[in-house]
DNA sequence: TTTACTGTACCAACCGGACGGTACAGCTAT
DNA sequence: ATAGCTGTACCGTCCGGTTGGTACAGTAAA
Protein backbone atom coordinates (compact mmCIF):
# COMPACT_ATOMS: atom_id res chain seq x y z
CA UNK A 1 0.00 0.00 0.00
CA UNK A 2 2.74 2.21 0.92
CA UNK A 3 5.54 3.45 -1.33
CA UNK A 4 3.21 3.61 -3.60
CA UNK A 5 5.46 5.25 -6.53
CA UNK A 6 2.50 7.47 -8.55
CA UNK A 7 1.18 8.81 -4.68
CA UNK A 8 4.65 9.64 -3.57
CA UNK A 9 4.87 11.44 -7.02
CA UNK A 10 1.88 13.39 -6.02
CA UNK A 11 3.30 14.28 -2.79
CA UNK A 12 6.64 14.94 -3.63
CA UNK A 13 4.68 17.90 -6.15
CA UNK A 14 2.68 19.34 -3.43
CA UNK A 15 5.71 19.78 -1.65
CA UNK A 16 7.04 21.38 -3.98
CA UNK A 17 3.93 23.46 -4.79
CA UNK A 18 3.91 24.80 -0.94
CA UNK A 19 7.44 25.53 -1.16
CA UNK A 20 7.14 27.88 -4.20
CA UNK A 21 4.44 29.66 -3.77
CA UNK A 22 3.19 29.41 -0.11
CA UNK A 23 0.81 26.99 1.36
CA UNK A 24 -2.55 28.97 -0.09
CA UNK A 25 -1.46 28.39 -3.31
CA UNK A 26 -1.15 24.95 -2.71
CA UNK A 27 -4.78 23.43 -5.18
CA UNK A 28 -5.17 20.49 -6.83
CA UNK A 29 -4.31 22.13 -10.24
CA UNK A 30 -0.91 23.41 -9.34
CA UNK A 31 -0.66 20.24 -7.81
CA UNK A 32 -1.21 18.57 -10.97
CA UNK A 33 0.56 20.45 -13.26
CA UNK A 34 3.57 19.85 -11.02
CA UNK A 35 3.45 16.16 -11.30
CA UNK A 36 2.32 15.81 -14.90
CA UNK A 37 -0.96 14.67 -13.85
CA UNK A 38 -5.01 15.87 -14.75
CA UNK A 39 -6.62 16.85 -11.97
CA UNK A 40 -8.65 14.20 -11.92
CA UNK A 41 -5.89 11.87 -11.77
CA UNK A 42 -4.33 13.36 -8.46
CA UNK A 43 -7.90 13.12 -6.95
CA UNK A 44 -8.10 9.70 -7.86
CA UNK A 45 -5.42 9.21 -5.58
CA UNK A 46 -6.60 11.47 -3.10
CA UNK A 47 -10.22 12.08 -2.68
CA UNK A 48 -10.11 15.36 -0.93
CA UNK A 49 -8.10 18.23 -0.64
CA UNK A 50 -7.84 17.01 2.82
CA UNK A 51 -7.03 14.10 2.22
CA UNK A 52 -4.35 15.31 -0.15
CA UNK A 53 -2.76 17.09 2.88
CA UNK A 54 -3.79 14.90 5.11
CA UNK A 55 -1.49 11.79 2.89
CA UNK A 56 1.48 14.89 3.03
CA UNK A 57 1.38 14.90 7.01
CA UNK A 58 1.01 11.07 7.44
CA UNK A 59 4.06 10.50 5.56
CA UNK A 60 5.96 13.41 7.00
CA UNK A 61 4.70 11.93 10.50
CA UNK A 62 5.57 8.00 9.32
CA UNK A 63 9.14 9.16 8.17
CA UNK A 64 9.83 10.61 11.79
CA UNK A 65 8.21 7.54 13.16
CA UNK A 66 10.58 5.14 11.76
CA UNK A 67 13.04 7.13 12.62
CA UNK A 68 12.27 7.13 16.21
CA UNK A 69 11.65 3.56 16.26
CA UNK A 70 14.93 2.87 14.15
CA UNK A 71 16.69 4.03 17.41
CA UNK A 72 15.30 1.28 19.43
CA UNK A 73 16.13 0.70 22.83
CA UNK A 74 19.09 3.31 22.45
CA UNK A 75 20.42 4.51 26.23
CA UNK A 76 19.98 7.86 25.16
CA UNK A 77 17.12 8.54 23.08
CA UNK A 78 17.52 12.24 22.53
CA UNK A 79 20.80 12.06 21.32
CA UNK A 80 20.19 9.30 19.09
CA UNK A 81 17.03 12.01 17.52
CA UNK A 82 19.28 14.83 17.43
CA UNK A 83 21.61 12.79 15.62
CA UNK A 84 19.26 11.44 12.93
CA UNK A 85 18.09 14.64 12.58
CA UNK A 86 21.09 16.14 11.67
CA UNK A 87 21.76 13.25 8.69
CA UNK A 88 18.13 14.24 7.42
CA UNK A 89 18.59 15.03 3.28
CA UNK A 90 17.28 18.08 2.23
CA UNK A 91 14.58 16.32 0.60
CA UNK A 92 13.45 15.02 4.25
CA UNK A 93 13.88 18.23 5.55
CA UNK A 94 10.97 19.86 2.69
CA UNK A 95 8.90 17.73 4.18
CA UNK A 96 8.07 19.51 7.32
CA UNK A 97 6.58 21.90 5.26
CA UNK A 98 3.60 19.87 5.58
CA UNK A 99 2.82 21.50 8.84
CA UNK A 100 2.43 24.98 7.41
CA UNK A 101 0.04 23.64 4.37
CA UNK A 102 -1.96 21.58 7.17
CA UNK A 103 -2.66 24.61 9.81
CA UNK A 104 -2.99 26.98 7.00
CA UNK A 105 -5.91 24.76 5.38
CA UNK A 106 -7.29 23.27 8.65
CA UNK A 107 -5.29 23.14 12.26
CA UNK A 108 -7.49 20.56 12.62
CA UNK A 109 -5.45 17.94 10.25
CA UNK A 110 -2.40 18.68 12.77
CA UNK A 111 -3.74 16.20 15.27
CA UNK A 112 -1.91 13.26 14.03
CA UNK A 113 1.55 15.78 14.18
CA UNK A 114 0.08 16.53 18.25
CA UNK A 115 0.15 12.88 18.93
CA UNK A 116 3.39 12.18 17.76
CA UNK A 117 5.00 14.98 19.50
CA UNK A 118 3.29 14.08 22.20
CA UNK A 119 5.07 10.60 21.96
CA UNK A 120 8.46 12.00 21.56
CA UNK A 121 8.69 14.71 24.39
CA UNK A 122 7.07 11.84 26.71
CA UNK A 123 9.67 8.94 25.31
CA UNK A 124 12.61 11.82 25.65
CA UNK A 125 11.22 13.07 29.44
CA UNK A 126 11.12 9.84 30.63
CA UNK A 127 14.12 7.99 29.47
CA UNK A 128 16.20 11.38 30.78
CA UNK A 129 17.15 11.81 34.61
CA UNK A 130 17.20 15.43 33.85
CA UNK A 131 13.75 15.69 31.68
CA UNK A 132 13.51 19.56 31.97
CA UNK A 133 17.01 20.22 30.28
CA UNK A 134 16.26 17.92 27.97
CA UNK A 135 13.14 18.75 26.74
CA UNK A 136 15.07 22.14 26.67
CA UNK A 137 17.45 20.61 23.74
CA UNK A 138 14.76 18.80 21.70
CA UNK A 139 12.91 22.15 21.82
CA UNK A 140 15.90 24.35 20.41
CA UNK A 141 15.89 21.56 18.14
CA UNK A 142 12.55 22.35 16.93
CA UNK A 143 13.11 25.90 16.88
CA UNK A 144 15.23 25.92 14.41
CA UNK A 145 12.95 23.39 12.18
CA UNK A 146 10.48 26.13 12.54
CA UNK A 147 12.81 28.84 11.57
CA UNK A 148 13.55 26.78 8.58
CA UNK A 149 10.32 25.76 7.37
CA UNK A 150 9.26 29.77 7.25
CA UNK A 151 12.47 30.51 5.50
CA UNK A 152 13.63 32.83 8.74
CA UNK A 153 16.27 31.36 10.03
CA UNK A 154 18.83 33.94 10.56
CA UNK A 155 21.84 32.57 11.39
CA UNK A 156 24.83 31.70 9.79
CA UNK A 157 25.89 28.22 8.38
CA UNK A 158 28.37 28.24 11.12
CA UNK A 159 26.58 29.57 14.46
CA UNK A 160 23.92 26.85 13.25
CA UNK A 161 26.20 24.17 12.87
CA UNK A 162 28.02 25.38 16.22
CA UNK A 163 24.21 25.17 17.89
CA UNK A 164 23.27 21.89 16.64
CA UNK A 165 27.10 20.08 17.82
CA UNK A 166 26.34 21.79 21.05
CA UNK A 167 22.90 20.50 21.59
CA UNK A 168 24.05 17.36 20.33
CA UNK A 169 27.27 17.30 23.11
CA UNK A 170 24.56 18.60 25.55
CA UNK A 171 22.70 15.85 25.02
CA UNK A 172 25.30 13.08 26.34
CA UNK A 173 24.67 14.47 29.84
CA UNK A 174 21.16 14.31 30.04
CA UNK B 1 -1.24 56.89 12.23
CA UNK B 2 0.05 53.68 14.36
CA UNK B 3 -3.04 53.18 17.18
CA UNK B 4 -5.57 53.56 14.88
CA UNK B 5 -8.40 52.04 16.27
CA UNK B 6 -10.10 50.94 13.65
CA UNK B 7 -7.33 50.01 12.01
CA UNK B 8 -6.47 48.06 15.00
CA UNK B 9 -9.73 46.31 15.18
CA UNK B 10 -9.35 45.26 11.82
CA UNK B 11 -6.28 43.76 12.40
CA UNK B 12 -7.43 41.73 15.67
CA UNK B 13 -10.56 40.20 13.57
CA UNK B 14 -7.94 38.98 10.90
CA UNK B 15 -6.17 37.07 13.55
CA UNK B 16 -9.48 35.78 14.83
CA UNK B 17 -10.18 34.39 11.45
CA UNK B 18 -6.91 33.39 11.39
CA UNK B 19 -7.28 31.44 14.93
CA UNK B 20 -10.76 30.23 13.95
CA UNK B 21 -10.39 29.04 10.59
CA UNK B 22 -7.22 28.50 9.57
CA UNK B 23 -4.91 31.03 7.60
CA UNK B 24 -6.29 29.63 4.32
CA UNK B 25 -9.78 30.85 5.30
CA UNK B 26 -8.33 34.67 6.09
CA UNK B 27 -10.72 36.11 3.19
CA UNK B 28 -11.44 39.53 3.15
CA UNK B 29 -15.25 39.22 3.71
CA UNK B 30 -14.17 36.61 6.15
CA UNK B 31 -12.15 39.79 7.88
CA UNK B 32 -15.01 42.67 7.27
CA UNK B 33 -17.77 39.84 8.88
CA UNK B 34 -15.78 39.40 12.22
CA UNK B 35 -14.87 43.13 12.70
CA UNK B 36 -18.34 44.33 11.99
CA UNK B 37 -16.83 46.32 9.22
CA UNK B 38 -18.33 46.23 5.49
CA UNK B 39 -15.97 44.88 2.64
CA UNK B 40 -15.41 48.49 1.23
CA UNK B 41 -14.65 49.83 4.75
CA UNK B 42 -11.28 46.94 5.16
CA UNK B 43 -10.53 47.86 1.58
CA UNK B 44 -10.02 51.62 2.56
CA UNK B 45 -7.80 50.86 5.09
CA UNK B 46 -5.98 47.87 3.85
CA UNK B 47 -6.04 48.27 -0.02
CA UNK B 48 -5.22 44.38 -0.93
CA UNK B 49 -5.01 41.18 0.86
CA UNK B 50 -1.20 41.23 0.92
CA UNK B 51 -1.81 44.89 2.44
CA UNK B 52 -3.86 43.26 5.04
CA UNK B 53 -1.06 40.84 5.83
CA UNK B 54 1.41 43.36 5.87
CA UNK B 55 -0.14 44.97 8.67
CA UNK B 56 -0.42 42.27 10.42
CA UNK B 57 3.16 41.07 10.46
CA UNK B 58 4.00 44.72 10.78
CA UNK B 59 1.81 45.02 14.36
CA UNK B 60 3.96 41.75 15.35
CA UNK B 61 7.27 42.85 14.56
CA UNK B 62 6.65 46.88 16.21
CA UNK B 63 5.02 45.47 19.39
CA UNK B 64 8.20 42.80 19.59
CA UNK B 65 10.48 45.29 18.36
CA UNK B 66 9.65 47.85 21.06
CA UNK B 67 9.80 45.33 23.62
CA UNK B 68 13.05 44.68 22.98
CA UNK B 69 13.73 48.77 23.09
CA UNK B 70 12.62 48.86 26.18
CA UNK B 71 15.10 46.64 27.56
CA UNK B 72 17.64 49.15 26.76
CA UNK B 73 21.18 48.29 27.28
CA UNK B 74 20.41 46.02 29.98
CA UNK B 75 23.58 43.84 30.58
CA UNK B 76 21.80 40.77 29.53
CA UNK B 77 19.10 40.93 26.97
CA UNK B 78 18.77 37.63 26.43
CA UNK B 79 17.52 37.43 30.11
CA UNK B 80 15.36 40.17 30.12
CA UNK B 81 14.07 39.28 26.75
CA UNK B 82 13.11 35.47 27.88
CA UNK B 83 11.28 37.78 30.93
CA UNK B 84 9.25 40.13 29.03
CA UNK B 85 8.21 37.02 26.47
CA UNK B 86 6.91 35.29 29.50
CA UNK B 87 4.53 38.27 30.53
CA UNK B 88 3.13 38.49 27.10
CA UNK B 89 -0.91 38.71 27.51
CA UNK B 90 -2.58 35.74 25.68
CA UNK B 91 -4.00 38.75 22.60
CA UNK B 92 0.01 39.13 22.20
CA UNK B 93 0.70 35.95 21.88
CA UNK B 94 -1.67 34.94 19.25
CA UNK B 95 -0.28 38.06 16.75
CA UNK B 96 2.44 35.40 16.14
CA UNK B 97 -0.76 33.81 14.46
CA UNK B 98 0.33 36.68 11.38
CA UNK B 99 3.27 34.65 10.98
CA UNK B 100 1.39 31.54 9.71
CA UNK B 101 -0.68 33.80 7.69
CA UNK B 102 1.95 35.70 5.98
CA UNK B 103 4.16 32.42 4.81
CA UNK B 104 1.11 31.21 4.22
CA UNK B 105 0.05 34.14 1.64
CA UNK B 106 3.35 34.34 0.22
CA UNK B 107 6.75 33.88 1.91
CA UNK B 108 8.20 36.83 0.37
CA UNK B 109 6.06 38.90 2.89
CA UNK B 110 8.02 37.18 5.76
CA UNK B 111 11.24 39.38 4.74
CA UNK B 112 11.05 41.81 7.16
CA UNK B 113 10.27 39.28 10.00
CA UNK B 114 13.40 37.55 8.83
CA UNK B 115 15.05 40.80 9.22
CA UNK B 116 13.56 41.21 12.81
CA UNK B 117 15.09 37.91 13.50
CA UNK B 118 18.24 38.49 12.19
CA UNK B 119 18.58 41.81 14.50
CA UNK B 120 17.33 39.42 17.67
CA UNK B 121 19.86 36.48 17.45
CA UNK B 122 23.06 39.16 16.20
CA UNK B 123 22.44 41.73 19.59
CA UNK B 124 21.82 38.30 21.90
CA UNK B 125 25.17 36.55 20.44
CA UNK B 126 27.09 39.96 19.99
CA UNK B 127 26.12 40.31 24.22
CA UNK B 128 26.97 37.29 25.70
CA UNK B 129 30.33 35.64 26.51
CA UNK B 130 28.77 32.19 25.63
CA UNK B 131 26.86 33.16 22.29
CA UNK B 132 25.90 29.85 21.36
CA UNK B 133 24.48 28.65 24.49
CA UNK B 134 22.94 32.12 24.39
CA UNK B 135 21.64 31.18 20.78
CA UNK B 136 20.25 27.42 22.58
CA UNK B 137 17.98 29.41 24.80
CA UNK B 138 16.61 32.04 22.38
CA UNK B 139 15.91 28.83 20.22
CA UNK B 140 13.73 26.55 22.83
CA UNK B 141 12.09 29.80 23.15
CA UNK B 142 11.14 30.01 19.77
CA UNK B 143 10.62 26.46 19.46
CA UNK B 144 7.53 26.63 22.36
CA UNK B 145 6.43 29.84 20.67
CA UNK B 146 6.33 27.96 17.60
CA UNK B 147 4.49 24.94 19.01
CA UNK B 148 2.12 26.86 20.16
CA UNK B 149 0.68 28.69 17.19
CA UNK B 150 0.70 25.40 15.54
CA UNK B 151 -1.74 23.86 18.15
CA UNK B 152 0.77 21.18 18.77
CA UNK B 153 2.18 22.01 21.90
CA UNK B 154 2.53 18.17 23.86
CA UNK B 155 3.90 19.89 26.53
CA UNK B 156 1.75 19.82 30.62
CA UNK B 157 1.73 23.40 31.48
CA UNK B 158 3.75 22.44 34.35
CA UNK B 159 6.59 21.04 31.94
CA UNK B 160 5.90 24.34 29.94
CA UNK B 161 7.03 26.86 32.92
CA UNK B 162 9.52 24.28 34.05
CA UNK B 163 11.20 24.21 30.67
CA UNK B 164 10.17 28.54 31.03
CA UNK B 165 11.68 29.13 34.05
CA UNK B 166 14.84 26.63 33.60
CA UNK B 167 15.57 28.90 30.56
CA UNK B 168 15.22 32.12 32.39
CA UNK B 169 17.22 30.85 34.60
CA UNK B 170 20.22 29.66 32.54
CA UNK B 171 20.07 32.98 30.74
CA UNK B 172 21.52 34.76 34.19
CA UNK B 173 24.47 32.59 33.09
CA UNK B 174 25.45 33.11 29.74
C1' DT C 1 -9.63 -18.31 -28.64
C1' DT C 2 -12.92 -15.28 -28.86
C1' DT C 3 -16.18 -12.51 -26.15
C1' DA C 4 -17.79 -10.23 -22.31
C1' DC C 5 -16.95 -8.14 -18.24
C1' DT C 6 -14.33 -6.01 -14.18
C1' DG C 7 -11.26 -2.99 -11.87
C1' DT C 8 -7.60 0.30 -12.04
C1' DA C 9 -5.77 4.41 -13.55
C1' DC C 10 -6.40 8.34 -15.62
C1' DC C 11 -8.19 12.61 -18.47
C1' DA C 12 -10.91 16.72 -20.41
C1' DA C 13 -14.65 19.47 -19.72
C1' DC C 14 -17.55 21.49 -16.95
C1' DC C 15 -20.22 23.54 -12.77
C1' DG C 16 -21.19 26.38 -8.96
C1' DG C 17 -19.49 28.97 -5.58
C1' DA C 18 -15.97 31.74 -3.46
C1' DC C 19 -12.66 35.28 -3.68
C1' DG C 20 -10.00 39.57 -4.69
C1' DG C 21 -10.86 43.67 -6.31
C1' DT C 22 -13.51 47.78 -8.46
C1' DA C 23 -16.92 51.30 -8.70
C1' DC C 24 -19.91 54.23 -6.92
C1' DA C 25 -23.78 56.34 -4.65
C1' DG C 26 -24.88 57.63 -0.34
C1' DC C 27 -24.78 58.56 4.84
C1' DT C 28 -22.84 60.66 9.04
C1' DA C 29 -20.00 62.43 12.65
C1' DT C 30 -16.53 65.93 13.14
C1' DA D 1 -17.01 69.97 3.60
C1' DT D 2 -14.16 66.43 4.39
C1' DA D 3 -12.86 61.90 6.21
C1' DG D 4 -14.48 57.69 7.14
C1' DC D 5 -17.09 54.75 6.38
C1' DT D 6 -21.66 51.51 4.51
C1' DG D 7 -24.11 48.93 1.02
C1' DT D 8 -24.80 47.15 -3.28
C1' DA D 9 -23.65 45.60 -7.46
C1' DC D 10 -20.63 43.73 -10.31
C1' DC D 11 -16.46 41.42 -12.80
C1' DG D 12 -12.94 38.06 -13.91
C1' DT D 13 -10.59 34.47 -12.09
C1' DC D 14 -9.67 30.59 -9.40
C1' DC D 15 -10.78 26.43 -7.16
C1' DG D 16 -12.76 22.15 -5.32
C1' DG D 17 -15.26 18.71 -6.88
C1' DT D 18 -18.32 16.07 -10.33
C1' DT D 19 -19.24 13.76 -14.49
C1' DG D 20 -18.70 10.98 -18.24
C1' DG D 21 -15.64 8.95 -20.61
C1' DT D 22 -11.05 6.44 -22.43
C1' DA D 23 -7.38 3.06 -22.26
C1' DC D 24 -5.97 -1.06 -20.84
C1' DA D 25 -4.78 -5.17 -18.13
C1' DG D 26 -6.65 -9.23 -16.34
C1' DT D 27 -9.90 -12.99 -16.21
C1' DA D 28 -13.21 -16.20 -16.99
C1' DA D 29 -17.05 -18.31 -19.22
C1' DA D 30 -18.48 -20.06 -24.08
Amino acid sequence: MRSNNKRDQILEAALRVVEEKGANHLTIDAVAACANFSKGGVLYHFPSKKALLSGMLDCLIEANEKRINALGNSDNILAAYLHKENQMTAAERRASQALLAAAAEDPELLIPAKDYMKRLVNEISQSSQKPTEALTLLLAREGIRFLDILEINPMSSKQTREVVEQLSQRAQEV
